[in-house]
Formats: structure tokens, sequence, C-alpha cells
DNA sequence: AATTTATGAATGAATAGTCATTCATTGGCA
DNA sequence: TGCCAATGAATGACTATTCATTCATAAATT
């Protein structure tokens, strides 16, 4: 395991599979493309990975722990919970933008059901999801946040309202908004819903 | 096409590969599981069907026309915005609620996934959104709601907020929150933010 | 230092299994 | 009898995975 992830190859392989399923998707990717596009022989492949299904699993997690370990770093420099749950939203979309393909996995490969949203306990997500809920709470506390305001159902909300306006920016081709302005428009009524 | 759709065979399928593609998903999906739940032979469903992804796209169109003129119908009863988008809330639910199969091929599938989704251009689910989008709009002309929102943005965070409260319902056995309860938190929330 | 031997990463052709689709045949009905 | 929906076994295409072999590099031996 930590052999692996040390290896050069294991990281190209991970790269290759982003781009090949984001292209793609998942179930058209073919190992022998992937093997391709990073340089390597098919068999190859299945030193590193148990097989096809762990490629999209190890690059999901690979790629959430980076993102919680930011989006937590981002959050923890601020003390307003109203601050937060902005910092949050623009966090997260300019996370988006940044990583195109990776967005565009996580948007529409992960939630492909059977395997990956049932069997596949997604731990990572949930406590990504738990962030915003955990900021909720805090606003509640300091009586900045409206009390009958459920926070299990409120972070699913505003998770989802990013995830929408994510996957609009992903598959369309033309950009029709700045995310800078999505992310404050977002935020800006989802906040003006909760506060007292 | 209209002898296809009087023959009660087709709809048989239909209901059968909903059950199915909602099971496992479109691509564990087997020919001769949809064929044993419907009751007939593989080759019968190439009688109605062109291949498997016809059967997928036909399942979209049947479903989705008939959730657009229910949602359509619903929301054309009332004439306050504000009660509107609390209709809209409820009734999509509510539809969740009722058809659990359903819903999961809409959480699932309506995210454009594989190289035919992308081709097919999902029209009914823009016109789903634009019944928000509306909304949005005849309340801004009456002055109801702020001038400041965007209602392309709007209308996708809305949705967003309710399709991700819906696959945490669906996906979760245990049903911790009433749907109605939910409904009301987000509707309420969202007027809340966008109100004048 | 030179030579031999061992190691295991990497390869890619071959395999083995899966499954959508076809079509020769059957059987019910007018 | 003639028609055609229905059948389901057979086909054939596709591809994830395997594994015998190669090869470069690293010990070991002289």
């Amino acid at each position: 395991m930590s052999k692996r992830k040390d290896n050069e190859k294991y990281h190209r392989i991970i790269e290759a599979a982003t781009k090949v399923f984001a292209k793609n998707g998942f179930y058209q990717s073919k190992i022998a493309q992937i093997a391709k596009e990073a340089g390597v022989a098919d068999g190859t492949i299945y030193i590193y990975f148990e097989n096809k299904d762990d490629i999209l699993i190890s690059l999901f997690e690979e790629q959430m722990k980076a993102v919680l370990d930011n989006m937590a770093l981002q959050v923890t420099k601020i003390d307003d919970p109203t601050e937060k749950l902005e910092i949050f939203a623009s966090t997260h979309l300019g996370l988006i933008e940044k990583n195109k393909d990776m967005a565009e996995i996580i948007q529409v490969e992960l939630r492909q059901s059977g395997k990956f949203m049932k069997e596949y306990k997604n731990e990572r997500f949930l406590e990504y999801l738990d962030i915003i809920g955990d900021i909720i709470v805090e606003g509640q506390k300091r009586g900045l946040f409206r009390k009958d305001v459920i926070p299990g159902v409120a972070k699913r909300a505003f998770f989802g309202a990013l995830d929408e306006v994510s996957r609009f920016w992903v598959l369309s081709s033309r950009r029709q908004y700045d995310i800078r302005t999505v992310a404050k428009q977002i935020s800006g009524f989802f906040l003006n819903g909760i506060k007292n």
C-alpha cells in the first residue's frame, strides 16, 4: 500500500484513468486505453490495481482526501459561520473549475448505482457533507441561524445546490456564468434563507 | 411507433426494465434479466425495442412525460409564485416517495452518463427545470423575489437541493425524516433566501 | 573488477467469460 | 392454411484479466 503510492507509475495510471474515464465514462473505458494513455502495458495496470473498479475507487479516495484536507483548512481559517459557508461555496466551485476531469467523474461515474453508491461506503463524501453540517450547527449555537433548520437536511440542500450548478458547469460547453458569481448567488440566498 | 405503445408487452418490458435498471444500474443490467422480470423471451424484447439503449431512452421519455404533465398540472392550479415553489417541492418529493424505482433511475441516469447519454439531448429534463425557472421569473416580475437572483442559477440550485435530499432518501435504508417535513424545509429556506 | 546468479517489474499475446443480438423454429389464431 | 408474434438456443464480438516470458538491475561469488 505504501510501496504502491510511492511509485510514480501508480500516479501515472491514476492520471491517465482520470482522463479516460472523464472522456468516455467508466464502462466505456477500456483498460487498453488507460494503459496507452499512461504509457504502460495493459498488464502493468494489474500490478498496481486489483481490477478496473479498484482504479475508480482509488482515484476517488486519493482525490477526495486532497479535497477534504484543503476544504477543512480553508474553513478553519475563519471563525464566522456565515463566512465559512461563503468560503465553502467558492472553494468547492473553484475546485470544480480547476479540475474538470475529476469533477466529471465525481459527478457522473461515481453516481452509477450498483457497486459505487451502494456497496462502496462513501465515507469521504459523508465527511465532506459534515463540514457543512458542523458549520450550520455552530451557527445555530451562536444564534446566527434559525433553530428550526434541520442541519441534516440543510447540509444536503446546500451541497445539492452547489453540486447541481457544478454539473451544469461541467457538462455544458458554453460557460454562461462566471463561477464566482454562481458561488456568491448560492451562498447568498442560502444564507438569507437560514439566517435569523 | 403507435402500434408499439398500444401493446401491453411494451409497457410490461418498460416496467421490468425500470425495476432492473434501478436495482443494478444500466450497464450491470442484462437483457436476460429484464426479459425474465417481464415474463417474456429475450428475443421478444427486440420486437419492441431497437436495442438496450433504446429501452433506457424510451423509459425516460415515457416516465418524464408523465412527471412533467403532472407537475405542470399541479403548478398551474395555483397563481402565487411562492406557493408554486412550495407545491413543486412537495410534488417532486412526493413523486420520489411514490415511485422509488423511477426515482433511482432519474437520480442515476438523468446525469448524462456514457456515450449515448451525452448524445441524447435530455429535453424533458430541461423542460422540468424550466418550470422552476418560469416560476422564479414570474415572481420577480411581481416584485416578490429579488431581482439580483439569476433564474438560470436559482432553478438549478433549487432542483439540486431537492435532488440531493431525494438521493439521500432513496439510498438510505432508514428514513430519518418525513418527506413532507423535508419539502417544507427546503422550499422554506429557499423562498426566504430569494424573497424581497 | 569481472562474472554469474537472482529478483521482480514490465510486457502483451492468449485466454476465458460475458452478453447483446440474431434467426430458425414453434405455436396460436383468423 | 397462412400469417406473424413469440421463443430461446446459438452466435459472434468484445474485453478484463492472466501468465509465460523478457529484461534491466541488483546482490553474490570468484
